[in-house]
DNA sequence: TATGAATGAGCCTTCATTCAT
DNA sequence: AATGAATGAAGGCTCATTCAT
């Protein structure tokens, strides 16, 4: 819109052209090695696979934790935004919340290193962890409430601590064969359920 | 009984008191860092924390893993000892397995970064990676099977995976007051329990 | 002509010039220590005699072979071509190998440690050590053959041998007044001479 | 003799045994470590060859020099008696130098690492150097001036210059199966020889 | 006296981060 | 804006040397 002249106008437009390649270029590499190495993987390494130099990096993330949020952003948001999706299209909200909580595990388990954030002393990652409880919690809130009011599930638990669980439990799963995280995530969530009778 | 596992008898290789200190004192500072910085912590913070000299860790610990598997040996035997205890004095197996993992949750939850290790991936820790699972793997399979045996549980869960699920849940569980990892692994085992009728 | 081997053209992999400032001063840091200390320097010491940092060694010379290859290719590529050069101006092959020993011991002597390189154990030095045979073995073997043929010397010694022998009397020249390697590498050519009758 | 006590006496005598027991053993064990891994060989590693304490060696061998030195000092002093003895026995002084020159060089050869410490620039084993030094030049130059008497030899070179020479020579020489020192120092000595005419 | 435990200087190497180009 | 060169802190490890036992 300010951009008219000639020169500056397309070199300006050009150059957040290419911003914004970069940073989506940034985006990609980093998932991607986040997946390989977990995402304390080296700057350099995220650089490289994005095939941009390293002060681009620092220009478009400051912090590690900002491009982590990035990456991620939009998944927890997917992901936020299914609850209601799910309390209105299941059968009963205890059925909602278990499949909320198999896409929660859906996500992070096919992210290395993703789960550990949702530990409380992620540290250097406090603004990512954050993140993911603002975005998080209020929606695993409702559906516990719903399941809670419709008399399937004991009360006491908060959200909070049942994602905290689930996201320990999902710590690790992706390397491991023999370990099967849903599985356990699904033992999880029958305990929670109110006993029969 | 097992306090003289190593050093059976008076032919200990050393019998200098001040060298017996020094690893005592570095298996209590390894501990207590651990518990604040995980079992990667730089070799120098133990050996400051312990108040000895780089070499002495290394002379009594080639490999950090040495240093982590000595630093939990006794309480990972504790821990083994007792399942079979608790097979004979609880009124049901799946009472006797729940009093276990309630022993194992109490170890784990006290030794902050111990968790960790159950995982897979503890790159450079599999000796004493092995050594729990060797350990306590079995003892868990004796309980689940009793527990399946008398149908209080569903069967097919194997202990390995208990195990890790129960690890996980526990991963920094010391560190955050609004996280109860007991509760949850109660939820886990509650969940394992085969529901009425 | 050498000089551009590398960085062939405009193409060159990096056109900054303080960073070919500092491969520079890297260079000729490397030269100076390796003369006082030997090739096995602390690399600390050579950075800050070139008033750099420590990654930035790392960053062009990754191994310390890489980086005495490079301190000392030029000479070495110097060296090897002068053995045709001398062959073709010299009175006989004798002659010319007695000049081209000459040149190659002022080469070595003033590069202490240099002459160490050639001998068979230079641990870590492999690639170095073989690229001072690959180049120069080639051309002695040259001004040797056709002195044999020109019954000036008497025939049997591999070029290799020589070279090591020459290499070694250059072994800590510099250092010592009292010590001559070029008189001492005189002798040992006059000793190859056939003897007279 | 002079311990007649019965307590006393005995530990006293029995003591200085060990302590010569020792001194021989770590003699021996020096003299092992330094062919297998040179004159800079760990310390633990020529105790532990012993089977010795630490402390054992720093109390009989305060430097590394002084145990370098009393571990080569019976082989340096033969040497040294066998000048006046070869010059004697031989045909012609020309003809005693080289034997002695042989014998010197079996000495090195057979010695990893000994034939650097003829260098000037042995850094911290000067006292060795010296006694080297000492005890062989003036050896030598009495070989050297009958030969130049007897007009076998051109005048002018120095014993400590021939010395260092070939103890370049035999630098290194052990490991390579290609390099022959001996008939490297033969050509030497031939070079030094009077050109006929 | 002998032992070997302890110390800590010193080296290597990696990688986050800054900043000249 | 983008690049990647440079920096230097951080951490692992090895040994020479001292000194309590």
């Amino acid at each position: 819109m300010s951009e008219r002249d000639e020169d500056a106008g397309r070199a300006a437009r050009s150059t957040r052209k290419d911003a914004q390649r970069n940073k989506k270029a940034l985006l990609d590499a980093a998932a991607a090695v986040f997946v390989t190495s977990g995402v304390d993987a080296p700057v350099r390494a995220i650089a490289a696979e994005a095939g941009v130099g390293l002060g681009t990096i620092y220009r478009h993330f400051p912090t590690r934790a900002d491009l982590i949020i990035a990456v991620y952003r939009h998944q927890v948001d997917a992901c936020a935004e299914a609850g209601p999706e799910l309390l209105a299209s299941s059968a009963t909200p205890y059925a909602a919340l278990g499949r909320w909580i198999d896409q929660f595990v859906d996500f992070l388990v096919t992210k290395h290193g993703l789960a550990a954030v949702l530990q409380s002393d992620s540290t250097g990652f406090d603004a990512l962890h954050a993140y993911f409880l603002d975005r998080l919690v209020p929606v695993c809130t409702q559906l516990l409430d719903a399941a809670t009011a419709s008399g399937e599930i004991r009360p006491g638990l908060r959200a909070y601590e049942l994602m905290r669980g689930v996201g320990n439990l999902c710590v690790g799963a992706e390397n491991d064969p023999d370990y099967d995280a849903r599985r356990l995530v699904g033992l999880l969530v029958a305990g929670l359920g109110r006993p029969a009778g």
